[in-house]
DNA sequence: CTTGACTCTGTACTATGGTACGGAGTCTAT
DNA sequence: ATAGACTCCGTACCATAGTACAGAGTCAAG
């Protein structure tokens, strides 16, 4: 009793059923030891599989959202773990920012510039792509 | 003469040779028919390989690109669709910032309220992770 | 006329986070 | 006992923008 399926736990956590396995695969969640030829989860797989969810919600890559289960099941696990790796992704976070900042800097003017009338001779936006302003480039 | 092999274009053009082949699958830029066994290119292509890169760098995709270069091909076009493609461009990088600036804002109280000091019982990052409070929620 | 550099085609692989599918096996209810 | 639902595994596929490689062919110089 008390043992889920694997329909059940996709289902509770709101995934779907080859996202589990693909989560297996991924080694974020243990694959249950079974009586049966079916996989039986223990109920604390929902939780888990939430917590992956959530984490990607954070920023967090597979990759990492693994380093930080790791860290949760790893009683000796420290906040500076965490910390840091929360560091750096505010760290790659803010640097996307940036560069996106650029980008519609860049290209907000250019579309200002752009009347959006008549023929296609003398359109900012070509122009600066096929002759680049060094003063509104984004690089 | 003034006819340029695949080597000689990708290197005057600053990218590799299989990223040309991949242009001209990607239909980018046309294979040109060529008297010998080898590929010829007229010397225009590398204008139009870089144009395809500045493109890029304003955030096109490929197949945003090839919409361009069509348009930039097409006496007939007009600036209002080159205007409009921008104009969806430049929403999509709006909405793509204000994400990552939710984002950034959830992180870094976090990381701000994390002490990363000590074992990882009641770490506000994992805390988070695992019952996500509402007020803080980027989403 | 041979060597070395270049090019050809087609296919597979990279990373990311899954989704879909085929064919077989299993479990539950009637 | 059998239908229907579920699950198993392995593999292939989606998008994106290339990169890499095998094995063959070609081209120019010495």
């Amino acid at each position: 009793m008390s043992k889920l399926t694997i329909g059940r736990v996709a289902q509770s956590s709101g995934v779907g059923v080859e996202t589990v396995r693909f989560y297996e695969r991924k080694r974020l969640i243990e694959q249950p030891i079974a009586q049966s030829s079916y996989r039986e989860y223990p109920p604390e797989v929902i939780e888990r599989i939430q917590f992956i969810k959530r984490a990607q919600e954070l920023g967090f890559t597979l990759a990492e959202v693994g380093q930080l289960l790791g860290f949760a099941d790893q009683p000796s696990s420290s906040k500076k773990e965490v910390k840091q790796l929360a560091g750096r992704k505010l760290i790659e976070i803010r640097h996307k920012i940036e560069d996106l900042q650029r980008l519609e800097s860049t290209l907000a003017s250019l579309h200002e510039k752009c009347s959006g009338r008549g023929s296609l001779s003398g359109c900012p936006i070509i122009e600066s792509i096929i002759t680049p302003d060094k003063k509104s480039c984004h690089k």
